[in-house]
DNA sequence: ACGTAGCGGATTGTTGAACAATCCTGCAAG
DNA sequence: CTTGCAGGATTGTTCAACAATCCGCTACGT
C-alpha cells in the first residue's frame, strides 16, 4: 500500500471520535450544559461530596472536572471554600461585549475572500432563531442567535478563534439569566441579524459592519440595564 | 467608617496575593517555565510516575496540574497514553499568527483614546528588548518582543483579551524552539518594534497598523521557512 | 446589647494505595 | 513480512485517610 491512500486521513479525521472521552470530561460536559441551561443558576455552591454522590464519580474525577471549567470561567474556585457556579458582573458583561465587538467586526473583514459554505452558515442560523421563535421557544431562540455571531466570527477560518467564541458564548449565557423574560430579551434582535446576514451575503461589508456595531451597543445596553435594576 | 475608603478597594486587590496558591498551581507554574524556556522540548513524554517523584507530589496533585497545561495548550493530553509537550504544527503557526494580527491591528484603534500609561509601556517592552539585545541575551529579546505585543493589545483594556494574548505568547514560545539561531531569529525584529513603538506614540495610528501588519508578514513566513526546511 | 475570642463540625487540600483498563514491546507462529 | 498473543508498564478511577482551613455557634467580658 502507499504512503497517501486516500481514506486514510479519512479515518484520520474520525479518529477523535473514538473514545477520546474521559469520566472528567464527560462530567464537564454535563455540568456545563447544566450550568447555560440554567438549571444551576449562577451563585450556586458546588460541594463535591454531594455532587459526587449524585453523580457516582470520585472526589478526584470531580475535581478534574471542576477544573477544567473554572479555566473555562463558568465556575469559580475559592481556595478552601469550593466552587460556585460564576455570577457575571457588569464589568464582565462590558469586557464580553468587547471581545465579541473586536472578533465579529474583524472577521467580517475576512468575509469577501470566505467560503460560500461559511456565508451560509450565517444564514441558516438566522433560519433557526426564526423557526424557533415563530414556535415560541425563546431559549432556543437565544442559542440561534449566539450561532448566528459563531457563525460570523467562523468567517476568520481559526480554530482558535471559534474556541474563544464558544466560550465567550457560554459565558455571556451566565449573564441571560438576569433578565427575567426571554421573549422580551431575544426577540428584538432577530431581526437585527437577518439584516446583518443579508448585508454580508450581498456583499455589502462595510454597512453590516456598522449594522453590528450598532447590534452591540443596543445589546450591551440592555443587558447593562437589566444589572442595574437588578442592583435596586 | 464609611463603605468607600480609599484603601479598601487596594486590600481587595492584594487579596489574591495572600494563599491562592494550591499545589496543582505551582507545579502548572513550574511546568509551564519549563515548558516555555525549553528545558522540556516539545514531545518531551511527561509520565506521572516520574515526574510526581521528581516534584514530590501525589498523582493526583499532578493530574490536575496537567490538566490546566493541557487546556493552555501547553501540553497535549493522549487517552491511556499520557501527556507530552506539545509540538506545534506549521498549521498552528499560522492560526497563532492570525488571532495576533487580529487583536493587535484592533488594539491599535484604541490607542487614541487610550491611557498614557499604557503607551508608555509599549515604549518600555520595546527598551527591554533593546537592553537585552545589547547585553546578547537573545532569550530575553524573544521574550522583551513579546512583552511589547502584548502591551499593544493591552490598549483593548479588555482583562479577557489580555489573557488570550499571553496564551498566545506562550503557545508561539513552542515555536520558537525549531529555530536554531535565536539571535538570527529575534535580533531584526527589534527596529521594527521601536519603529511601530514610535508611530503609536507619535499617533500615527494608520501608519502603525500598516506596519504592524507588515511585521506579521515577515515574522510568520520566516517561522514557517524555518518549519519547512525541518521537515526535510 | 454589643463585640470578640475560642471551640467544634464540616468541607476542602493532598497523599498514598489499590485495582481495572489500556497501551507498548517483544517474540513466536503462520 | 504480517499476524496473534503474552507480559510488563502506564494510565484511569476509586477509596480511605489525615492535615489545613473555613463557618457558625457559644460563652464571655465590657
Amino acid at each position: 500500500m502507499t504512503a497517501t491512500d486516500p481514506w486514510v486521513e479519512m479515518l484520520a479525521g474520525d479518529r477523535g471520535l473514538l473514545d477520546r472521552t474521559s469520566t472528567a470530561e464527560r462530567v464537564a460536559d454535563l455540568l456545563r450544559q447544566r450550568i447555560i441551561e440554567g438549571a444551576l443558576p449562577p451563585g450556586t455552591r458546588l460541594s463535591e461530596e454531594s455532587a459526587g454522590r449524585a453523580l457516582s464519580v470520585s472526589r478526584n474525577t470531580l475535581r478534574e472536572a471542576f477544573r477544567l471549567l473554572v479555566h473555562e470561567r463558568l465556575l469559580v474556585h475559592e481556595f478552601h471554600r469550593g466552587v460556585f457556579v460564576r455570577v457575571l458582573e457588569a464589568e464582565d458583561v462590558s469586557d464580553l461585549y468587547r471581545v465579541r465587538r473586536l472578533l465579529e467586526t474583524s472577521a467580517i473583514r475576512y468575509a469577501p475572500t470566505a467560503d460560500h459554505t461559511l456565508i451560509r452558515a450565517i444564514e441558516d442560523a438566522v433560519a433557526g432563531a426564526e423557526l424557533a421563535a415563530k414556535e415560541d421557544r425563546w431559549l432556543a431562540v437565544g442559542t440561534g442567535n449566539m450561532r448566528f455571531h459563531q457563525a460570523i466570527t467562523a468567517l476568520s477560518c481559526s480554530p482558535r478563534v471559534d474556541e474563544i467564541m464558544s466560550q465567550i458564548a457560554a459565558e455571556l449565557r451566565l449573564g441571560f439569566h438576569v433578565m427575567s423574560r426571554p421573549r422580551e430579551f431575544h426577540e428584538p434582535y432577530i431581526a437585527l441579524n437577518r439584516e446583518i446576514a443579508e448585508l454580508i451575503a450581498g456583499g455589502k461589508y462595510k454597512q453590516a459592519e456598522r449594522a453590528l456595531d450598532n447590534y452591540f451597543d443596543i445589546a450591551e445596553a440592555q443587558l447593562l440595564d437589566a444589572y442595574a435594576q437588578m442592583a435596586r
